[in-house]
DNA sequence: CATGAATGAGAGTTCATTCAT
DNA sequence: GATGAATGAACTCTCATTCAT
């Protein structure tokens, strides 16, 4: 292993660091509430040293979220083996919402953090988002197709089970389980996905 | 009627003044792009004079998190008319959707902003938010005690439509709805919504 | 004199000593040179201050010519008085020099200093500048009217007298005198002065 | 020719290299406006191989006061093969005008900006600087002696030519000539410097 | 010889906040 | 009760410069 990719390595490292630390930073207090100092604090570098790796604040926020896109992927792409597309829908749903509990923060900047305004829509991050969310479209079109269900209603049905799971993975995230005990989160949120399963059985 | 009471009338006039200010520009411009001085021009006085009426920015924060919940109260409880169980959980849903486009701020305030718990005001707030839960359990229960599902499990089906309904208006308030045409938006929601209540139907 | 002329004459002032400082460092660094932070160390008051008082940098910049502008045509307009056109061009030469000579800041900025790049045609300042310029080559005209020069060209004549006037001050304003001992500069410029009288008698 | 004096040769051409694109941003941005890493970048070496060669940014800057003075000498000094004064000192003026229109950013760091007169590599400059100066005056000399002029002011004279050359170079180097348009200006001072030469023929 | 990595200092600017009036 | 004046602290970002490699 020579020079080079040792310095490789290193500066993959230290943008690891950073991102690292900005993803718990944006997570705590929002894009706007975080500065590129916060982040230099945190890993105990000077400022200017973040901008020898990230061109601007804007990028730090690309880069995780397009981090944070992979892993969802990488997380949720298993389930293309599946052949049958019921199995494969649940099981879909079921690591859609197992990915937000696991990676909170990377659910967060995903789903819920506001995005600085220079929309991504060209954006790598963009169109990694777009392939999962047309798979999973996709596998609700292959139920409709099956019969699965008695609605043919593809783009709506996908919607209101996105809505479920994003609405339960997002009251966790966002701590608005306080009114129930926090033992019987978990359970409850598992008892909620088995329902809205049985539920679209019957849809 | 004295004049203290007079003064006080001032005073709280002031207040909704100023909340008047903030949730409009917060509205605008997003909690973190809104500073004490912009809320100070909007009304047309000085920065200084808001110090008077709230000790600081979060303050302000948290009266109007109270503010919010109270409107959302508001625009929900009128459901306490309805008599038949089912039609009024029907109607709580319908209007607390309802309550999400409309304000998207407020909701963002009471069920995706994080907050720290501290705060007097945050636990009137707090109350609030719970009663409102509460009437929304009972209904569940009223429908469970009524026959209107197979279900009994009252928790879980309260906590799965909370869910569907919250992702859904999360999803509008956070922006994550660009993969579909903004005019097609509503459209989808109002559809997912009756979709739901087909589900429930046959929970 | 009551509370608001008072504070009128405060705000007069703390502008005054703004610009005063910031006229010494613009002259010593140069427009970019200086720095807000610089104008405010100079006072001893916060950098803030001074947005209190001017938009930013390039409003001072502007301010402080137009002071410059407005020193120079009261130096140099009581000339109007002088009815014979050659005298009073002789005389108008003579104090745009000596303006230059006992303000060589205001000269400098006015002259010399190059200027941040919104250019400031439709300024107050220009107008002014203008105008000084153009009762200059009216005063030229006359003296080609009254035939004083064998020479028409009014525009060329007044710009070569122009040239030798400025080049004259800039010399001596950014110090490019030193090889002249420094006893002897001043009679150079005044014999030169009268030398250049002489020529335009004769062109 | 050993290895030394290569090396010497190489490390000669470098600092010809640096000067060379610091010379060429400077003309398009003002000395302040250029930093160490563009001159880097400009000559595609790292910003610290710049410090190789030259101690830091005012080094640069003599270094570069210097090449202006020896730009210049060549510039102007083609004239010393003219035997005739009048026709030497003709044009010399007319070089030496020419020469700061080609070189404005040159003509500037000779002759305007304000700079420490610290430095050795200043002082060789300054060496330079008067020498042609001194050239200059043993023309006027030349010409007073060879009784071109009936005045015998050496020093005033040399000085008030001096005095028109520099206010024409200086009003187009600091862009003072913002009121005549642009298409006009050149012309307006080679018609100067003509009427200059007349103005001196008389004198 | 050349450089990548790092940083302290500083730029312009805005903000929340205080306090004397 | 209201405010004008003031400021310390923070922001994003760039720069000249150093140093280990």
């Amino acid at each position: 292993m020579g020079i080079v990719s040792r310095k490789e390595r290193e500066k993959e490292e230290m943008r690891q660091l950073i991102l690292g630390a900005a993803l718990k930073l944006f997570r705590e207090k929002g894009y706007d509430g975080v500065s590129i100092r916060n982040i230099a604090e945190a890993i105990e570098y000077s400022p200017a040293t973040i901008y020898l790796y990230y061109k601007d604040k804007s990028e730090i926020f690309f880069a995780l979220q397009y981090e944070a896109a992979a892993v969802k992927r990488d997380h949720i792409m298993p389930v293309v083996e599946i052949e049958n597309p019921w199995e494969r829908l649940v099981e879909f749903g079921r690591r859609y919402i197992d990915f937000g509990m696991k990676h909170p923060d990377l659910y967060d900047l995903l789903f819920i953090t506001l995005t600085p305004m220079e929309s991504m829509e060209n954006q790598e991050c963009w169109k990694l988002g777009i392939a999962t969310h047309s798979f999973f479209v996709e596998t609700v079109q292959a139920c409709v197709d099956a019969r699965y269900f008695k609605s043919t209603d593809t783009e709506t049905i996908a919607y209101t089970l996105w809505c479920h799971a994003h609405g339960l993975v997002s009251l966790f995230v966002r701590e608005r389980m306080r009114m129930y005990p926090e033992e019987k989160r978990e359970e409850l949120a598992r008892k909620s996905f088995a329902m809205i399963v049985k539920m679209a059985e019957n849809l």
